[in-house]
DNA sequence: ACCTGAACACCGTTCAAGT
DNA sequence: ACCTGAACACCGTTCAAGT
């Protein structure tokens, strides 16, 4: 039985735990550019430098959001035929991240996903193996499936603010400035960018990935 | 015969160009986060506020600097065989990029590359359609090993940064906690992570995409 | 036309002081 | 032990004024 120790001085105002759930709150509705120490502070009804106290820095702070984020994520039932299985994993972790692009930004740094998301990479690898790659090779197909993710959401999420602020001029600034000798295809694709790049091409990669890498 | 506009007022102290060319050494030396207003203004010996007579805002100078960048990328040979085409463009523009991951963030908005460096897509989408797709299944081809190549190169220059700053601490604490039981893939992966994960796994992605997309 | 200084509304973080 | 206020060293951008 764990005994309690003595506390002493003051008493918290705020918990670790506050600051994380307001943290997701601000991020949920503003995104993670929006999560400055200062908005923070005022959110859970303190200052910027009570948070201080409770976590190393910003930096600190995202990466206790993504775990608490990651151990909430859903382990959907998989097939069992190892392909399909591998495929269906990494759909589900594309669908898991796509709601919040801002964990890509945070852990774009490692190859890996956070402790408590760890159940992704674990299928894709094991599921590989069974497939009949060496467990070296799995951890290449995982790998290059989550660069691929990454490089996906991000895309996405990107495109998506853009949009929100009314972009588009660039894209259409591209095209406009299109040497049609030079570009044929593009050229030939045309006005049609648009309309073919608003299709969810993300399944059709990930299997094209398993096809090749897996034998 | 262009006519030479009569200027009046004021002759500049500065040009675009050299604005340009100074943003191009402060990203190239450290990084696009160290590229602010302030910093740029001290390097070409002017003041942050007469910037904005030049270009629009900070995102209109990043375009700038891309449009710039873009138009130096080299155009290398690429074999005649069109599913090695698609390799070898994509190895290329990898390898174009991976040296300015700057460059990454920047255009991760887009699904397309600044109008200087179309002549990847260009040369992919080609490639995909003599390989015998049509042209929307060749603009697929092109976005998915776009997203590929994002991923690789935003992932690898964040790990680059981690490194650089002493880190790796994280990646340490996620196998520390590991659960052997429930992630043994993971366990049995375990220390050799680093080691495998070290290595270029680029190229063998590529190929995997080209295997499993083209016909 | 081009440049400047001052100002506005922000940042993350540190530090000494209070309770 | 926990919180606060003031301060430091920054941001991007606007605006009125100068040359």
């Amino acid at each position: 039985m764990a005994v309690m120790p003595t506390r002493t001085g003051r008493p918290p105002k705020i918990s670790k735990a506050d600051i994380v759930a307001a943290a997701h709150r601000v991020v949920e509705t503003d995104g993670v550019a929006a999560l400055t120490m200062r908005r923070l502070a005022k959110e859970v009804g303190s200052t910027a430098m009570a948070l201080y106290h409770h976590v190393r820095d910003r930096e600190g702070l995202l990466l206790l959001l993504l775990d608490e984020h990651a151990a909430a994520l859903p382990r959907p039932e998989l097939p069992e035929e190892p392909r399909e299985r591998v495929v269906a994993a990494a759909v589900a972790l594309r669908e898991a991240l796509s709601g919040y692009p801002w964990v890509v930004d945070v852990l774009r740094a490692d190859d890996l996903l956070s402790v408590g998301a760890l159940w992704y990479p674990e299928q894709i690898i094991d599921a590989a193996v069974r497939a009949g790659t060496s467990i070296e090779e799995a951890v290449d197909v995982y790998r290059i499936i989550w660069h691929y993710t990454a490089g996906e959401v991000g895309g996405r999420a990107a495109a998506r603010g853009r949009r929100e602020e009314g972009g588009g001029t660039y894209r259409e600034q591209v095209f406009g400035e299109l040497d049609a000798a030079e570009f044929p295809r593009l050229s030939e694709v045309g006005a049609r960018w648009e309309e073919l790049t608003a299709r969810d091409t993300y399944a059709k990669g990930v299997r094209a990935l398993v096809r090749g890498l897996l034998p």
